[in-house]
RNA sequence: GCACCCGUAGCUCAGCUGGAUAGAGCGCUGCCCUCCGAAGGCAGAGGUCACACGUUCGAAUCGUGUCGGGUGCGCCA
């Protein structure tokens, strides 16, 4: 149920009749007709630009246009007031009937109010978090594991078939650092004091590795060359980081459908195959690159090697798929991967990375395009930095140092849902101040209280009707109140607001951008919170009333509030309070 | 040098495929409340949307250029 979408399809059908009357030209596109919440509410209710976007096609004034539509469109009994302005706005007043018929469709269709089937069922892959499986979470990976999994719900929510996929970036040069790091831990479980040389990874999260490694093979593997014990150290270290990371996701609220393993692809003729796909499209050759203008690095010698042509992309330079001694770069593997999931029948592909990767999105768009034939999409979706504020310091981090913050110790501080909430407060490609301060305080400052505190209300309302009242107020009750009680001018911007929901929903999935849920979910709890602040001046407009049958319109009201609520934060991987504490 | 992102109120940021007098929170000013419908409420001041040109009936939004900040730029991933 969506008014906004029922109010546009009665513009579209009337424009449509006004042509085969001849009163508009004939074949008019009306694509660009829209039905949106005016800027501002002192204009109207909804408000339509048709007259506008169809007065150059149609050589009309845009007053004759919006006068003629006007006198038709009030004649359906839901508009009540039909208005020109500006520059040819029509302005519509619809029938409270109409916005209080919406309460209804909130109680009724639950959580489904507000879903969508914009995405018509089409296979979307959101890749996302991909941290190296050499350590722990920390804060730098958080946002991107929560704007990825937020976005992913989204779109389900929206109508796409989503798939949660992360790439263990197992196949690398730095999975043999971890395997050589965790030896020395291995070596230290024997009693020998560990060689952690430049280069290594240092911290104590590999302790337990070498532990674990020292369970399973005993002394066995102290004193030998590195290349006896490599893989398999490697192997069983990788994995052990994998369950660590499984578990951070886990305390994050954070669900994949899919581990890629980019180890995987090697020796499977997967990459060559891609490459060769290339090849025959004439974006593989083999030549030399010139030095990189402004810092060429002090060692530069040209060398030839294989070259992935995205210059004719955009790109600035080609970019090499082989390295001098012919081995793959990290783009070959990742041309495979994106191969494969456009042989897995995607329509639509999202990656989201770190802010650092920028320079990498041509080529990978490039490539994704070149392997589908334009039939697949890539948006790729870059997360600035997080920085981490405690009373009014910047945390430094620093990997090398092992000062970084990790997951666990954020969310053992503040808790997954304020993590998930705050991440979701900017929009991605903004930096993002976390401030450890703010984030736990209980005022109208933090977002996240405020909006958590609107449902504990709602709840509250609920409790006390049920407790003190003694009322029935099952959803199929409230569906049942009568509804013409709500008719206070703020009551009616609560209830407009919730009808903006299935549109925000759309926009917000259309443009893969789940901050616009953080928004919208503080803006409804914020008229929200402005109801119930009137009912402390004007007895009236409070939820619990004497009359049961007002009491009841009202705490439908209250409800229907609550279920946005909840449907918003159940996008974004929040759990909505009961009470506050 | 090139590519990408950002530049909106004193501060932190929204701004819905181009729309009306550009919004919110903080801070500031004034009034009210401080009776658990508690963890404040109401009102007000405050902006050449970095700058210039262009496209358009209409530009914070699109295009080009300039300035400022950030990130990245073969043999790491």
């Amino acid at each position: 149920m969506n008014l906004f979408a029922d109010i546009r399809t009665l513009v579209g059908a009337e424009l449509e009749a006004m042509m085969v009357e001849g009163i508009l030209p004939a074949g008019l596109d009306l694509g660009a007709v829209a039905v949106e919440p005016p800027r501002d509410a002192g204009h109207g209710e909804m408000a339509t630009n048709a007259a506008m976007v169809l007065a150059k096609p149609s050589g009309l004034q845009p007053r004759v246009i919006a006068e003629a539509l006007a006198a038709r469109l009030l004649a359906d009994p839901r508009v009540t007031g039909a208005e020109v302005a500006g520059p040819g706005f029509l302005n519509l007043r619809l029938n409270p009937g109409a916005w209080q018929g919406l309460i209804r469709g909130i109680l009724t269709d639950g959580d489904g109010f507000g879903r969508s089937r914009l995405g018509a069922g089409r296979k979307v892959n959101v890749e996302f978090v991909s941290a190296n499986p050499t350590g722990p979470m920390h804060v730098a990976h958080a946002r991107g594991a929560v704007v990825g999994d937020a976005l992913a719900s989204l779109l389900a929510y929206a109508g796409w078939d989503v798939t949660r996929e992360y790439y263990v970036n197992d196949g690398g040069g730095q999975v043999d650092v971890l395997a050589r790091s965790a030896y020395e831990r291995y070596r230290e479980a024997h009693g020998l004091s560990p060689e952690i040389a430049e280069g290594l990874y240092p911290g104590d999260y590999l302790i337990p590795v070498g532990k674990a490694l020292k369970d399973k093979y005993g002394a066995s593997l102290l004193d030998r060359p590195e290349g006896d014990w490599l893989a398999d150290v490697r192997s069983f270290a990788t994995d052990m980081m994998m369950a660590m990371i499984r578990g951070d996701l886990a305390a994050l609220g954070v669900r994949m459908t899919v581990y890629s393993s980019e180890k995987a692809l090697y020796g499977t003729g997967q990459i060559e195959a891609a490459i060769e796909r290339l090849r025959a499209l004439g974006l593989i050759y083999t030549g030399t690159l010139e030095p990189p203008k402004g810092k060429a690095p002090e060692d530069w010698e040209p060398r030839e090697q294989t070259l992935f042509r995205s210059t004719d992309f955009g790109d600035d330079q080609d970019r090499p798929v082989q390295k001098a001694d012919g081995s793959w770069t990290y783009f070959a593997p990742d041309i495979a991967y994106h191969y494969n999931k456009v042989q897995r029948g995607f329509d639509e592909l999202i990656d989201i990375f770190g802010a650092d990767h920028s320079g990498y999105v041509k080529r990978l768009k490039a490539v994704v395009g070149a392997l589908s034939e334009n039939r697949v999409t890539l948006d790729v979706k870059l997360i600035q930095l997080v920085k981490l504020l405690k009373g009014g310091q910047i945390v430094k981090m620093s990997k090398r140092a092992g000062t970084f913050v990790t997951l666990r110790d954020l969310i053992d501080e503040v808790g997954a849902d304020v993590v998930r909430f705050v991440m979701l407060t900017r929009k991605n490609d903004v930096a993002l101040d976390f401030d450890f301060d703010k984030v736990t305080e209980q005022s109208k400052d933090n977002p996240v209280f405020y909006v958590q505190y609107a449902n504990a209300r709602v709840n509250s309302i609920l409790r006390k009707a049920r407790g003190e009242a003694g009322m029935d107020v099952s959803d199929a009750a409230l569906s049942g109140a009568d509804l013409s009680h709500l008719g206070h001018e703020a009551e009616l911007a609560v209830i407009r607001k919730l009808g903006e929901w299935p549109r925000l929903v759309e926009i917000a999935a259309k443009g893969n951008e789940p901050h616009r849920v953080a928004f919208y979910l503080y803006e409804l709890a914020s008229d929200f919170h402005g109801l119930w602040n009137r009912g402390n001046d004007d007895d009236s407009l409070r939820f619990l009333q004497p009359d049961s049958g007002v009491s009841l319109a009202k705490i439908a009201l209250a409800r229907a509030v609550g279920v946005v609520i909840s449907a918003g934060l159940g996008i974004l991987g929040v759990t909505p309070v009961e009470e506050m504490r």
